[in-house]
DNA sequence: CTGCCACTTCAAGTCCACTTGAGGTCAAGG
DNA sequence: CCTTGACCTCAAGTGGACTTGAAGTGGCAG
């Protein structure tokens, strides 16, 4: 297969040539060349692009990404890693589904005002006691 | 009921004052008074700081939650931005629930590497598609 | 051969919610 | 009265993941 270069990487992927120096930058995926100025990839990289995308939807960050790939290029995911990472979604989950039914009931409540809802008080109650606590980041968009 | 100074403010909310006066400065809460150097907070203040609470938990930003109380101090939040927040939550925690089985799955996973593994690589193709981009930001801890 | 223009590098900027540091001030205890 | 120590202000720094800007360069159309 042909090699892409990093207009052809960008375009496929999705992700602007900017992120792709980037990533090269941090180690996370490697040009085999150029054409002039012009970085060169290996169709693989795309695949890896695919894996760097799945560990940062499960919240790792670009160096726990790195450090899942062998200096050969492989992938080694340690089993543990990922086993906690699912937990940790597991109580990301069950906050945000309390939250969400909170919102829902607190949008849909008769109360004319939030305050004087039990739930919503309960609701905010819940989440002055840290069982809600962590703020879970609006997701950021990106210029294309 | 006594006005709280800031550091019984900060002891009872478990903020830092640092971030009491950070969320004075940004107009989220208002102290009534001094001593001595020392503000001072009606004791409402505390309700406030479980709503901002509450608030960041549901993913508002700082501003936002600043526009949700009028002048005068009340909430008045929009149903409608309730009702969308819940929404992106719904689809938050789908996305997340994916992953999570996904993640789960890898960590089980017989398969000697991962990418041998069809399920992997259909979660892989799913984080490449878009379907579950975004990134949940992993939970930052704060200090005491 | 020349110029264009998209690529390149490197440094710096952005966003958000705080946190930290330097230097100042005040109430209270000795 | 004087020290102490915790608060105060204001400015700057942090972290993560990029993004943006200025200045340089090489392939290719003309």
């Amino acid at each position: 297969m042909k090699d892409l270069d990093i207009v052809e990487v960008s375009r496929l992927s999705g992700l602007p040539s900017a992120t792709l120096r980037f990533y090269e930058e941090k180690r996370l995926i490697a040009s085999i060349g150029r054409r002039g100025l012009r970085r060169l990839f290996d169709p693989d990289v795309l695949g890896r692009l695919s894996l760097i995308g799945l560990g940062r939807a499960a919240g790792f960050s670009l160096d726990e990404i790195a450090r899942m790939f062998a200096p050969d290029g492989r992938v080694r995911i340690d089993r543990r890693m990922l086993a906690a990472r699912a937990d940790e979604l597991d109580r990301t989950i069950r906050r945000l589904s309390a939250l969400r039914n909170g919102l829902r009931h607190a949008a849909d409540c008769p109360a004319p005002r939030h305050m004087e809802c039990p739930k919503f008080r309960r609701l905010v109650r819940a989440a002055a006691s840290g069982a809600i606590a962590p703020p879970p980041k609006r997701t950021p968009q990106r210029k294309t």
